[in-house]
DNA sequence: TAGGCCATCTGGTCCT
DNA sequence: AGGACCAGATGGCCTA
């Protein structure tokens, strides 16, 4: 990879792990029968110490291990263990490649300057939503133009911005950080000098106009 | 050397 | 049962 030319940004990526409680599936955290639980997904685990839920979790967990199949020997488990993590190795390895893949698409139609300034991931996210953004500002303020109507452009109006806070999920992409207004998702593109976010009314790529000059 | 970014491995969970 | 998805852990590489 190419690595960060100018320092990383000063940005955290925060993750919101607060999935819903998806039921008692496994029982292993609170119910005897139980694996060594991983340290990562007690969020998940098994609550439901009372009443049936650790019954059921445990006939589930059962199932899971094979139920009342014909019994392996510890070789033949362990060898078919290795090539089922092999292959999950594999197909994880796969989909990360293709999701990068995506980003670097995503990369290739966004305007940085210098050309060859690769983004970091989380960079491309930020910059494609605020992308995003600026462009739609500019197709609705061409439709004002075009149909003669006056551009309301209200202070923290109906349209927002994408620091605003009304960009819905995408609000989540951002850092504690920027989300306090200390380091907006364009001013942490700008904190690498010669990498322009499309927002900035200061970016002028060659060839393209700044966001600054459709307002 | 510390810190950031990344790729990879791994185990848990959900879905088909 | 197997695949997809997710998040934590780990180690390598690079820069300030």
């Amino acid at each position: 990879m190419a690595p960060h030319p100018l320092g990383a940004p000063t940005v955290q990526v925060t993750h919101e792990t607060e999935q819903p409680f998806l039921g008692a599936l496994h029982g292993e955290a609170t119910c005897a029968a139980s694996a060594p639980p991983s340290p990562a997904h007690t969020p998940r685990d098994c609550t439901e110490t009372e009443g049936g839920g650790c019954r059921v979790a445990a006939r589930k967990l059962r199932a899971r291990r094979g139920g009342r199949s014909r019994p392996k020997s510890e070789l033949a488990l362990s060898k078919q263990r290795r090539s089922r993590r092999k292959k999950a190795n594999d197909r994880e390895r796969n989909r990360m490649h293709n999701l990068n893949s995506a980003l670097d698409a995503l990369r290739g139609v966004l305007p940085t300057f210098p050309d060859d300034a690769k983004l970091t991931k989380i960079e491309t996210l930020r910059f494609a939503h605020n992308y995003i953004w600026a462009l739609t500002q500019t197709l609705r303020l061409a439709d004002h133009n075009f149909y003669g109507l006056e551009s309301p452009a209200p202070p923290g109006g109906e349209l927002g911005s994408p620091d605003s806070g009304s960009s819905g999920d995408w609000g989540s992409l951002y850092s504690p950080v920027s989300q306090t207004g200390s380091l907006s998702p364009a001013a942490s593109l700008e904190e690498r000098p010669g990498l322009c976010a499309p927002t900035s009314p200061t970016c002028l790529r060659p060839g393209s106009l700044a966001f600054s000059d459709f307002l």
